[in-house]
DNA sequence: AGCGAGCCCTGCGCGC
DNA sequence: TGCGCGCAGGGCTCGC
């Protein structure tokens, strides 16, 4: 499921429930989860309980609950397929349930956090807390500069306000490559997958293998703010309000709620020109564009 | 530097 | 009904 918007409904719907959260259990299901865990099984639930979460944080697609008084965090990254789901303890465990930890809310009481994942392509672990290069703010959710190793080689996203659009810019036309490689390389700018990627583009009427170093300074521009509108506009629009009887802080709302232009539309009627949208191979994985409105050729 | 390939995996939906 | 195949929103490493 998770792009930008989805990790940060996710993030949403877990910061009232984990924030001063005690875990009392911990439980792996399925140990190729914490794949990205640096250390046994054992250890992870060692490091874990007794923890209390001091909030939960995102940069890009990567999600962590830094826990208080230890220098670490659990990090969670959600892969293809995971979710990260509340639910009560006494409910039947969800398919697919790869890690279980159950803690206690000073508002909500028991709870458990349930790590679900189809593909295992995604991965909980504890990582230690290493400063952000430029010492602001780590990422959205808490105010601290301090960010886990395992992310800190991931660009911030253009939702945060410490992005550098100029910055952005001067390493996008250093790059020798495609626009749509340089908006997925997750250390020149974070949060943007497959689908916003498409839609990103189908709006700034931009191919996807147009050349990064011959983007001019404006289109850049307005492929930068059609990012961010379309990432804010998914954000807005996956927004779960927290239920302490039975939560469920599944993102899926984000993607299918709202009508895409281009992503998954091959065959369909451009919403701009009216002709074909096409599938095209790329990168292991596919482009969805209108070969009319997003010609290779500046026009 | 950046690319392509390969790999990590499972389950769904579709066509036959 | 059952089977095989293609497909899936990510990220990392390696060799070139």
């Amino acid at each position: 499921m998770p792009e930008l918007p989805e990790v940060e409904t996710v993030r949403a719907g877990l910061e009232p429930a984990v924030t001063g959260s005690t875990v009392t259990s911990v439980s792996v299901l399925d140990a190729r989860s914490l794949r990205r865990h640096d250390g046994p099984v054992e250890d992870f639930a060692d490091q874990l309980l007794g923890a209390i979460f001091d909030g939960a944080v995102r940069r890009g697609k990567f999600l962590w609950l830094p826990i208080a008084g230890s220098g670490r965090a659990l990090v969670a990254h959600l892969g293809m397929s995971g979710q990260v789901l509340l639910r009560a303890p006494a409910a039947s465990p969800d398919r697919l349930l790869r890690v279980r930890i159950g803690i206690e809310s000073p508002q909500h009481g028991e709870l458990v956090v349930a790590f679900v994942d189809q593909r295992i392509f995604g991965s909980m672990s504890v990582r230690d807390l290493v400063p952000t290069a430029d010492g602001r703010a780590a990422g959205r959710g808490l105010d601290d500069a301090r960010i886990p190793d395992q992310v800190a080689h991931i660009a911030r996203d253009p939702l945060d306000p410490a992005f550098d659009d100029r910055a952005f810019f001067a390493a996008l036309r250093r790059r020798r490559t495609g626009i749509k490689r340089a908006l997925l390389d997750q250390t020149l700018v974070s949060g943007i997958g497959n689908i916003y990627a498409d839609e990103a583009l189908w709006a700034a009427r931009l191919h996807f293998d147009a050349p990064t170093e011959t983007l001019s300074r404006p289109r850049a521009t307005t492929l930068l703010a059609e990012v961010r509108l379309i990432l804010a506009r998914a954000v807005a629009e996956g927004g779960t309000s927290f239920d302490a009887q039975y939560v469920n802080v599944n993102g899926a709302s984000g993607y299918f709620s709202h009508s895409l232009n281009a992503y998954g539309q091959q065959g369909r009627a451009c919403p701009r020109c009216g002709r074909p949208i096409v599938r095209e191979a790329f990168m292991n994985r596919n482009s969805h564009f209108c070969p009319y409105c997003q010609r290779l050729r500046a026009r």
